[in-house]
DNA sequence: CGGCATACATATCAACTGTTATGTACCTAC
DNA sequence: GTAGGTACATAACAGTTGATATGTATGCCG
């Protein structure tokens, strides 16, 4: 077993940078020589731990995942209607760095929908978050805080509700501040509640 | 005043080519060769019609934005929520022509939210689509077909809603059929209703 | 110490990009 | 007919892209 020195941490340290290109210049402007400069380093140095461009880039949609999945907050001190509204507030652009994250999803989409691999790879993200967002959809109704239709129709219209407003907030975040965000996600579910 | 020959026509030419091509290859697939080649013809008939990258880049979106407007029906022979029913309709992917034209508006984004100019553009697109949807939720909302809430949140949210929708059937067409989009609608329009 | 991976830097490659200059055929106006 | 502008084709440009081959230093293992 030849020597490893600290390959994962290096590693690393490429995922930073590949981040803080894809946050700045935006998913069209991931090219190697950014990411290497980034580095102050050469293109040497990123072929060596991403071996081509999309492995690169598919390890770029996997941070972004992981960074979103850690801003989503668990949902084990809260249930119901109040945890769905957490789990969608926390998708929201309300924080510099859920916005840095929502711009990057936005930007990849040209690339996801031009390419069969990406594209599969974005369809299969909706539909876990989707199957995430379900149970909460599921006790929101038990609760009586959302009406008994369909769940699954419930969640992708929630899931729609949300990353439109995303997209709206991301082009004019000074006509979608904060505080209207998190009123609109507030009314929009009020007004799903049946009464 | 020298001769024109038919300037016009040959410009929608490339028009049409400028589309073919973004309809087929994304927006990222947008090149002068590429708009050139679908012509038949070479890279310095494109810069005689459109000087710049930056001005084909434009007139791209201003063709995408004519043909969406094309594709929304006249609001004279319905009023009210049925007419604001088929106005957000007609945004949904429901024919190949306007899942066409979602892809390519959805693929601009990554360029739009690049470039300072693009995005202005795009802001005000939205601007100009919530405020060409305001009069109708108003209608809805006189008839109490939609709750007496602030119009302009009421506005945004279905924008949010369809534009999610719309961004979810693209990368999943086969969970989001026609039936089931318009279905979609129809409760959540349903829903929003007060009882 | 010697062998041998690993970890890069360096350099070069062909392909592709938008831009631009130059040529040339054609139409029109005089 | 001829002068001059229009409508391209052709060509070359400098820059950027991802890929790749070759070097070389540095570590660990025996």
């Amino acid at each position: 077993m030849p020597a490893k020195l600290d390959h994962e941490a290096r590693r690393r340290d490429v995922s930073a940078a590949v981040w803080r290109v894809l946050a700045t210049e935006g998913f069209g402007g991931l090219t190697l020589r950014a990411v290497a400069t980034e580095l102050n380093a050469t293109t040497g140095l990123v072929t060596h731990y991403f071996p081509s461009k999309q492995a690169l880039i598919v390890h770029a949609l996997e941070l972004a995942e992981a960074r979103t999945r850690a801003l989503v907050p668990p949902t084990e001190n809260s249930r119901g209607l109040e945890a769905l509204k957490q789990a969608l507030a926390a998708v929201l652009p309300l924080t510099p760095e859920s916005t840095e994250l929502n711009r990057v999803w936005v930007s990849s989409w040209d690339a996801a929908l031009a390419d069969p691999e990406l594209r599969t790879m974005e369809m299969s993200r909706y539909t876990r978050w989707r199957a995430r967002l379900k149970p909460l959809v599921v006790q929101a109704q038990q609760d009586g805080d959302l009406p008994p239709t369909n769940p699954n129709d419930l969640v992708a219209g929630l899931a729609a509700f949300t990353h439109g407003l995303v997209v709206q907030a991301l082009f004019d975040p000074k006509a979608f501040p904060h505080k209207r965000l998190r009123h609109l996600l507030d009314t929009h579910l009020a007004a799903l509640r049946q009464s």
